[in-house]
DNA sequence: TGACATTAGTATCACTCGGATACTTATTCG
DNA sequence: CGAATAAGTATCCGAGTGATACTAATGTCA
């Protein structure tokens, strides 16, 4: 592939001409009862970390979001279901590819996906990630804030679940991804008051329990104004 | 200042070594009923839009934000009292610098500070911004989104108010920044509810009906717990 | 076969919150 | 003094949320 002495690529070295930003993809996927974030090991023996989230340069002509896609793939191998902008870090940090600036990206892979990784890549649970550059450390941290709050604005949860799905298994898929139990019957309710799911016809069929019935995402498009104002999430 | 050939400076020229990106201010401030935009005026004869915004390559050493609140007050005089990163913007769109990426900052100046503009800079209304290049144009709408957004993240309001102010005066500084109307009672019962703000001993003298009690910023740091789930900002 | 565990899904209740309406209070204007 | 104006409050109602408890349908195991 591409090669601008990107630690992602080839080991890092002197280039001649240095390119201006790198993307930088933080990357989640479900593992267990947590999310997991993508890192790749640094093969660079100089570098202070091991460990590194996947970035690279943008080609000529290519988007940032197109390149931050392209580079998710290289490092798992398989696209991402979600992929939107963290922001951009600067402020002199320290960042492996050694540019002045990283534009961060923030997305998912389900996790059947992701049972076989290309190269040197890992998973790591987001409660104990691997030591990084520092600027990189802010965004991992900046790309799971965005990730949880972009919830309420994006069908993350939905991308990262079969095209059926059991209304327990959407439950527990939100609760990975915030961190924190939920209400059944309320969530039941918010999302029956949207129309987002129609079910299906189909039941499942294995299990113990009761079999559960199965939903699609359908959203109905029918918009509700945004409440009042906010005091309580203020400073 | 600093000489890049950057357009807020100097007009556009062949520079030996381009500046990689640019940092972009999106600088808002109350007038009327409405809120303005800032604008500079092109001042490169061959450029295609005679207005932009603010921008300029960020100095050594200097953070995105510091480099940010210079342009800004670099443009309008005073020091903006909110700024925050709205994010990066490239894709190979059209901008007067004619980086390849731009990083967008919006911020707010209260309305008092802003009668006089010093250079070529004017105040265009929301509803009818001049024509601007592509990605600056991509760059004041995503700014506008930030700052309604953030409205409840971050006290923007209360940094476009004096120290001293009455609720009337608050509640129609949020009504401008957010484009609508909020009703009176729910307004105030919301506000009560997060001691955001205590009363002073002051009325306001001036004015045809009653006085009204003056207020001040002074939250009580007591955060509540976000509720629930939401599915109707859902795509 | 029948009790029990397990999981899905629902019903009911109490409470909170937000918006609507209408009211009281305090001032200026004529 | 009364009308106009603006600040601030009281009351009601409906929607949404969380707790609890219930019913329903399956597998497990004695």
């Amino acid at each position: 592939m591409r090669d601008r002495g990107f630690p992602t690529t080839t080991p890092a070295r002197a280039s001649s001409r240095r390119s201006p930003f790198s993307i930088d993809v933080i990357l989640f996927t479900p593992r267990g009862q947590q999310l997991a974030a993508l890192c790749v090991r640094a093969n660079d023996p100089r570098a202070r970390e091991r460990w590194l989230l996947p970035c690279d340069s943008a080609a000529a002509g290519e988007t940032l979001e197109a390149a931050a896609r392209r580079i998710a793939k290289s490092a798992c191998g398989v696209d991402a279901t979600w992929m939107e902008q963290v922001g951009a870090f600067g402020d002199g940090t320290r960042h492996p590819a050694d540019t002045e600036l990283s534009v961060a990206f923030v997305g998912v892979v389900p996790s059947d996906e992701t049972v076989k990784l290309p190269g040197d890549g890992a998973w790591f649970g987001v409660s104990e990630p691997p030591a990084l550059a520092v600027r990189q450390r802010a965004m991992l941290d900046a790309g799971l804030d965005a990730l949880r709050t972009r919830m309420d604005y994006a069908p993350i949860a939905f991308r990262l679940l079969p095209e059926r799905f059991t209304l327990s298994e959407l439950q527990a898929m939100y609760e990975l991804l915030l961190g924190k139990r939920l209400h059944k019957a309320s969530f039941r309710r918010a999302l029956q008051a949207t129309s987002l799911v129609e079910a299906t016809e189909e039941w499942r069929s294995e299990g113990r329990g009761r079999p559960a019935q199965f939903f699609r995402f359908a959203p109905k498009k029918r918009r509700g104004a945004r409440r009042g104002v906010r005091f309580d999430t203020l400073t």
